[in-house]
DNA sequence: GACAATAAACCGACCGTCGGTCAGTATACC
DNA sequence: GGTATACTGACCGACGGTCGGTTTATTGTC
């Protein structure tokens, strides 16, 4: 095979793009080095020279989809003059509009990503991405909280459990998705939206807000977004 | 080897028990099939006839450990003429106790199983443990707005979320004994504290208490789990 | 500008290990 | 004696990872 030196920045990104389609497509474990090295059009010898292991090259993409996520929120966050409580909304807002997109794409990411067996890639991401969030919530929360608008004792605390919440209708939605087509699908799709309903009370909740002032998920988004489909 | 016939319970469980002693000690992926049958005494056949995969064992064993774990509640559950909140307060009091109990034997295998790397191992556990408890729990809090002592709209969802912020500070732990050692340590420990304080506050908020109503965990009692090791 | 010399990017044959298979054998039970 | 099933262990293919060696880019020297 040919030899094709690339600065080695883009080399590594090129890797981790490829290695991101195929992870998405077919999940992490079920993806081989071999796979990667050969759309890549790079040896063995080459994808060891830029990777430790199979599973560094995992927290490297997750790192960089972490960096990527928060990315996409920086003018929310800074967008100057906002309450605090119109600030979270407008970060929930922009969390669903994302999702609406491209939800074609999404949807077909996370039918990999939750299905079991794939756990390592999705809580692999999880965990890089809720360090790099705490913070930014946290410093919406302590906004709120010197604005007297939220009733919270540690606000880096409080995120990380808004955080978790969240995390939580990923999981009833990782559910939804093993029940399709199952019998069960109705219920768990009926248990999902129940859940995600709540989702935004016990948000109020915890931060000392009247029921009903955050809007996390809107009624009608979950059922739209679960089917969506790829045409 | 000389051939010895069991009967196919006895022989499922006892692979279940190497298994489960391997797996705690060393994590899933490090433990191999070859590992377990060695010590249980059965060829690689053996354990292929009993188990179709090195992972459906995992998952019967992690639903025979949910089993067992929701079995340790049963008392408290039926126990009549409790209230619901001292049903729940009777509840996060014994999962303490048992936690106090065999603290070291505890501290051991978390060590093992919040490891990066052991995902799968806690996951797996975790995914069967929570659809078990969710019942329990919801009836509890189902019994609370009957009393009306709580003020919740969905017993069921406010259940998944409780045991989902329960998790949470499994993950916060988990980032702790990931920061043993290291100069954050304290740091995470502080973390972990602040979060575990807040994590009664945001049930009872949740469930539409006053603050201060649910003890799901006791002060030092963080710090003394963390510091128990086997002698 | 020609030319070593050094470092770094890359190649690909090879290896050990692990999960899993299968044809056959021993044992329990009727 | 016959049948179902618990069990054996040699074997397999695939995968993550290694390593000695080769090519390319870069830098310093005259």
């Amino acid at each position: 095979m040919p030899r094709v030196v690339k600065h080695p920045d883009a080399r590594r990104s090129e890797l981790l793009d490829f290695a991101q389609a195929l992870f998405f497509e077919r999940g992490y474990e079920r993806t081989t080095v071999s796979d990667i090295i050969e759309k890549a059009g790079v040896s063995k010898g080459g994808f060891y020279h830029h990777f430790a292991s199979k599973e560094e090259m995992l927290e490297a993409l997750a790192a960089r989809l972490a960096q990527e996520s928060v990315a996409r929120f920086e003018d929310v966050l800074e967008a100057p003059g906002l309450g605090a409580l119109a600030r979270l909304n407008a970060f929930f807002a922009r969390s669903r509009r994302m999702k609406i997109e491209d939800a074609p794409r999404l949807r077909a990411m996370f039918d990999v990503l939750f299905k079991p067996g794939n756990l390592i890639l999705h809580h692999r991401i999880n965990a890089a991405v809720i360090p790099v969030m705490v913070p930014v919530l946290a410093a919406i929360i302590a906004q709120g909280k010197a604005e007297g608008v939220f009733d919270v004792p540690e606000p880096k605390a409080a995120a990380g459990i808004v955080l978790q919440l969240n995390g939580g209708i990923r999981d009833a939605m990782a559910r939804a998705i093993e029940a399709e087509g199952t019998p069960a699908a109705a219920a768990a799709l009926d248990a999902l939206e129940s859940e995600a309903r709540f989702l935004g009370i016990a948000m109020d909740r915890i931060l000392g807000l009247p029921d009903g002032s955050i809007v996390a998920v809107e009624p009608g988004f979950i059922r739209a977004f679960m089917s969506a489909r790829e045409e």
